[in-house]
RNA sequence: GGCCCCGUAGCUCAGCAGGAUAGAGCGACCGCCUCCUAAGCGGUAGGUCACAGGUUCGAAUCCUGUCGGGGCCGCCA
């Protein structure tokens, strides 16, 4: 139930009827029914006449008025007015907001779900770091936010694929080997020397010692082809161990591992380059040096070049590089191609903030191989600047000084992490800082809204202990005439909400419109709750008054499950009490 | 030189595919616990939405340009 998609129903419904004979022509999403920032223009405002006052060639305010007048037959609306330019403004008769109370307790954690989605099978792609190192705290961000909008995704009926992408098939896993054979030496008792390439991480330290155990010296000396297969398997091996671990403490489980190596010597990328050849979409030529940028040793190469150009990109690709092998950029194409093969509807990328130059060509190359059929959106995850005593701690992960996920999990806990991850926009940089975030009061976000459900928690149980019966379907059926005050008012307002904010979180790809609805969810609990400090007949139990009572504990209770529904679209559990 | 993102209150940031007088938290100031969890609440102060044009009945939001911050730009992924 999704009152304001109801009324927008009501108010379309009656537009054509004065506009019948002139063939009414408007986007009908462009129709907003909406919650107007200031309350003296009613409680729901529809610019719906205004828009429609062109095609029907009638004056805005008096074509307002007409539908003004029809509106108010329905019978749950209490007011109509015009306003301003042609604005309607409604007042809903309170009993109209009140029905979301037992919607709410009898569709439980399903208040708000839609079907937006279709069906449709969506692949969002996250962390797909490199396979050279556990998790730092800037994949953590990219990693939750990709979680948090699939199972936002599923929320509203889509069908969802999380899939890794896992790099390894460049030069930067024959460096890891290399590293690995480094440790390995040290192990069997040699000085290690590394160079300015080498991943001297500590993590890699048991690995080298464990091929210690399993090969003795046999390698030690040995030249590099007869190795750097086989450490890089068992380097790549053990660090997706590492990664998986550290996704899983962030309840997060990937339904694939795609492997880049998989596509090589299989023919697939040059399918796939078939494919756009056919298209004339891969030329050899020759690139221009790009301007404003000095590289040392430029001169200009024939490249065999995709012609990304045709679908928006500023420049055509490489996809060779200047000996012959494949760019990064061939097998992704391919690794994208599969995808579209598979039959996803829609694609959705989670990259880091660094690969925004990437984005164009990568959207060409799916428009070009799905004919623009498939959806493709990509997300730019923006930094996150670990704080710590007031200042930024640094991330380099060669240098292994990295701050790892896990010591940050370890210190905060997943769900804190998770929510402190989701209370910024996905383009804006954020500061992870961890003193604030272990704080117990209104500065952490997470323990605010925490704290709301555990306060109805914590009523309910007494609730329950005084004999009340709490139980959702009892509850439903309570008489909800009795909660007229501003502040009851503001609670059940907000939860009708709900069902639209998924709605928009999803179709923006913007999980975080999820965190702060609940934010502000928890504000409108805890002054609701406060008023009982002050004001007895606002107290939530109130002994003898049975009735009374029930419809506040019907309104809170709705209330904890929008905060447990919206908690579960975020990964975050919700605490039942707060005392530890 | 080009491309992408950003510029909203002292600070950190929201602003829902344009809507009416601009929002929250923090910080500052003033109040609220013999009473369900004060880990909370109420109130006051604080902004030419970087700037200049344009589209529109209507712009923080869309377009163009300027300034400022960040990221990226063949043989790394």
């Amino acid at each position: 139930m999704d009152i304001f998609s109801e009324i927008r129903n009501i108010v379309i419904e009656n537009l054509p009827e004065i506009a019948s004979s002139d063939s009414l022509i408007i986007d009908p999403s462009r129709i907003s029914v909406e919650r107007p920032r200031d309350p003296t223009h009613g409680e729901i405002a529809t610019n719906a006449a205004i828009l429609a006052a062109k095609s029907a060639n009638r004056k805005p305010r008096e074509l307002a008025e007409f539908v003004a007048e029809k509106l108010l037959s329905d019978d749950r609306i209490a007011a109509a007015d015009v306003a301003g330019p042609g604005f309607i403004n409604l007042k809903l008769k309170e009993e109209a907001w009140l029905s979301v109370i037992p919607a709410i307790l009898k569709s439980g954690a399903e208040f708000g779900r839609s079907t937006i989605g279709r069906n449709r099978r969506v692949c969002v792609e996250f962390v797909s770091a490199n396979p050279t190192g556990p998790l730092h705290v800037g994949h953590a961000r990219g990693a939750i936010f990709g979680d948090a909008l699939s199972r936002l995704l599923e929320f509203v009926g889509f069908r969802v694929t999380r899939e890794y992408y896992v790099n390894d098939g460049g030069a930067q896993v024959d460096s890891l080997a290399r590293s690995v054979h480094l440790r390995y030496r040290e192990a069997n008792g040699f000085a290690v020397e590394f160079d300015a390439n080498s991943y001297k991480g500590e993590y890699l330290g048991k690995l080298g010692r464990d091929l210690e155990a399993k090969y003795g010296e046999k390698f030690v000396d040995a030249p590099e082809h007869e190795w750097i297969g086989l450490f890089r398997g068992a380097a790549v091996g053990a660090m997706m161990e590492l990664i998986r671990k550290d996704l899983e403490s962030l309840g997060i489980e990937m339904d694939v591992y795609f492997s880049e190596k998989s596509l090589y010597g299989t023919g697939i990328i040059e399918t796939t380059l078939n494919t756009l050849r056919e298209r004339d979409l891969i030329y050899e030529g020759v690139l221009e040096q790009p301007k404003g940028k000095l590289i040392e040793d430029w001169e200009p190469r024939k490249q065999t070049l995709f012609r990304s150009t045709a679908h928006g990109d500023d420049v055509d690709r490489p996809i060779c590089k200047s000996d012959g092998s494949w760019t990064y950029f061939a097998p992704d194409i391919a690794y994208h191609y599969d995808k579209i093969k598979r039959g996803f509807d829609e694609l959705v990328n989670i990259f880091g903030s660094d690969h925004s130059g990437y984005t164009k060509r990568m959207k060409a190359a799916v428009a070009a191989l799905s004919d623009g059929r498939v959806a493709f959106d990509i997300k730019l995850i923006q930094m996150v600047r670990v704080m710590e005593d007031g200042r930024a701690a640094t991330m380099s992960k060669r240098a292994g000084e990295f701050v790892q996920l896990r010591e940050a999990i370890e210190a905060v806990g997943c769900d804190v992490a998770r929510f402190v991850m989701l209370t910024r926009k996905n383009d804006a940089p954020l500061d992870f800082d961890f003193a604030a975030v272990k704080e117990k009061s209104k500065d952490n976000p997470v323990f605010y809204v925490q704290y709301a459900h555990a306060r109805i928690c914590s009523v309910l149980r007494k609730a329950e202990q005084e004999g009340f019966d709490v139980s959702d379907t009892a509850l439903a059926s309570a008489d909800l005439s009795t909660l007229r005050h501003p502040f009851e008012s503001a609670l059940v307002r907000r939860m009708a909400e709900w069902p639209r904010v998924v709605e928009s979180a999803a179709n923006s790809h913007e999980p975080h419109r999820i965190a702060y609805f609940l934010q502000n969810l928890a504000s409108d609990l805890h002054g609701l709750w406060a008023q009982g400090n002050a004001t007895a007949s606002l107290r939530l139990l109130q002994r003898g008054e049975i009735a009374t009572s029930t419809a506040k504990l019907a309104l809170v209770r709705s209330a904890a499950i929008v905060f447990s529904c919206g908690l579960g679209i975020l990964g975050v559990t919700p605490i039942q009490e707060m005392r530890s």
